[in-house]
DNA sequence: GTAATTGCAAATAATTTGCTGGGTG
DNA sequence: CACCCAGCAAATTATTTGCAATTAC
């Protein structure tokens, strides 16, 4: 069943896409599109945003990159395809994995209560991280 | 410890806050900033899409409703303050409660994992409801 | 060659904000 | 009567899209 209900289109090759797909597997500070973006542009000055965004909603259609979206604002990327869950700063937005955690969630149990076909589930912690504790300390 | 750095600020009370909170509590939809204008028109006329969003936020941060966002595209919002889960259609865009089910799920873990101070996290199940699933297996 | 892709700029869409006047405590 | 809040419209922010020129296969 293709849930998209699009026809797939035939994709060629680009330098952009291979550079955009390049810098978001250099990092593992789940960057935006923005950040990608400025990284890019060393590399291939003329590059432009809209570039950028289109070719990241490519790769994710295409299941080469993660599209992550936290509460407020933008949408970050992640090149690391394994199901994992990550937690947000709430001061300073960073964004880091949770490693080794096991998914201790039922996905056949909430079809069972709901009715719904269940397709994917998203964890995602919000917190304060280490820098942002100590320097909240001090202030009080 | 105040993560929000702000100084409370004393709050009247006034008509289209009240009617924001009602229509929030009197539905079981999870509905978006323009659903709750639209039907709020209905009583106040005159209301403004601009004071539903101030009153929405002013409403989260005192705790009377929680903030629900999905991946994509808009808020919703949830008068139920209970700790609990959502669901969300990938067809139709639908919301509903996930009932009865315990979080799985272990800050402390997470908190020892990352040295992050856990303050909230959030799970959310992607799917497709009932009736999507019925009528997109009628077109395959 | 033909169809996907680009850069650029303009368009969207959701949400926020500035202002001026009205309502609440 | 101080100051919070409303309505309105303009601003902001992230993202998408239209178009003519370019590039990949």
């Amino acid at each position: 069943m293709n849930l998209n209900h699009q026809v797939e289109k035939k994709l060629k090759t680009s330098r952009q896409r291979n550079l955009i797909l390049c810098v978001i597997r250099s990092t593992h500070c789940h960057p935006t599109a923005d950040w990608i973006f400025e990284r890019a542009r060393k590399d291939m000055p003329n590059i432009s945003l809209g570039t950028i965004y289109r070719n990241l909603n490519l790769l994710r259609d295409e299941g080469k990159i993660q599209e992550l979206r936290f509460g407020n604002s933008v949408s970050r990327y992640d090149g690391d395809l394994r199901s994992h869950y990550h937690v947000r700063c709430m001061e300073c937005g960073e964004v880091v994995d949770v490693p080794h955690i096991v998914p201790l969630v039922s996905s056949q149990q909430v079809e069972e209560l709901t009715g719904y076909r269940i397709h994917k589930h998203r964890l995602e912690f919000t917190g304060l991280c280490p820098d942002c504790l100590k320097r909240l300390d001090n202030i009080e």
